[in-house]
DNA sequence: AAGAGACTAGACTGTCCAGTCTAATTTCGG
DNA sequence: CCGAAATTAGACTGGACAGTCTAGTCTCTT
């Protein structure tokens, strides 16, 4: 029952995909399947040939984009530098246009599909402040900064980091996005936070 | 040109935006005109009697909604206090339903709509932040805080505040919405991060 | 080269919706 | 109480769109 394994021809399917996500992306899920199938440059019959439906295409797409906002960090060198190469990589994926888009999508749709706003908050979001809340709590144990609950420092960080940008990026105003010494100043003030004692 | 003074019926027309506004708010712009004359209890051609088209009615509704975004902050007592209070009414009129849904609604139809996204930006969300750095940079004249950025400072709390529960009530997870030492633990972290030296 | 199955083009159905129009009914000020 | 204007119910237009169906074309695989 789960994917119908009919063979399809790889490269049709590869861009309808494509073309359902910034599609869906750029327009909400609104947009008319007619419109994806001539972005895909593919006739309307063959998208429903690969999806039984609307639904069923978007539900794939979000799938797809979830793993494309995941935000991980490596823990070399010292907690101002792991931080900074962190805050830098999380504000280019969640503020670019394509992040915000799929943000608007999202939150946008989620009454009309709770489960997969689920999903995409446990998958992407969720994981993202989990693998950060872990290695802030390994720094805390080694003493580089303070003990404190490791999950409310992620959650704070994170905020910090994208909060205000990502709401002018929702609301169309392109203003500054890219301020490069932004993500220094925020992990300035988080590590004031959240110093040694 | 600018509105019409036609003498509507005044409890009519009050009727009719509020339910406009509920309509929008829970349903989006996509909500039917027909649907917001059933919930008002008034005929669809009575809609059009007090506006021009769904956009203006849409336009109207926003402009009454910025005005219960905006969050102002009294300056008595000491620092602390003053931020636990702003703290506490400002994660109340963000993160309840209404908050959200207004949140929703209007981050969906930036593209559709980018003048008035712009202005709602403009007047809700700026003008918070505004008088926020306004007592900031007070306070911090006062020696009540160290010496930085206030518009930096004032993002800072605002997205400490909201950021990762608003996500939680835009993509309809329930959970722990209203955990009331949230605020405190804000403001603490916040304080850290800009005492004095 | 032949056949199976993917792909295409386009017609078609049923539904929903914004906005207009009309003819009756209600309400309210004078 | 009367008349102007607001309100109402419902028909109607034109357009959009999800999903189905069909008949024909293309493309791989054998």
């Amino acid at each position: 029952m789960a994917s119908v394994v009919a063979d399809f021809r790889p490269e049709t399917h590869q861009r309808l995909l494509e073309a359902a996500c910034e599609a869906f992306r750029e327009e909400g899920y609104q947009v008319s399947i007619d419109r994806i199938a001539a972005r895909a440059k593919v006739a309307r019959q063959t998208v429903y040939n690969h999806f039984p439906s609307k639904e069923a295409l978007f539900a794939e797409v979000v799938q797809q984009s979830i793993a494309s906002l995941l935000v991980v960090l490596d823990g070399d060198g010292d907690v101002r530098t792991t931080l900074m190469a962190f805050g830098d990589l999380y504000r280019n994926k969640l503020l670019c246009p394509e992040g915000i888009a799929i943000f608007r999508t999202m939150t946008a749709e989620a009454p009309r599909f709770p489960k997969l706003a689920q999903q995409f908050f446990r998958q992407g979001p969720a994981q993202t402040r989990k693998r950060l809340a872990q290695y802030l709590k390994r720094a805390m144990q080694e003493g580089r900064l303070r003990e404190a609950d490791p999950d409310f420092a992620a959650e704070m960080l994170t905020a910090m980091l994208v909060d205000l940008d990502r709401l002018r990026g929702l609301l169309n105003l392109e203003t500054e996005l890219k301020r490069p010494g932004k993500t220094e100043q925020v992990v300035d003030a988080f590590l004031r936070a959240f110093a040694p004692e």
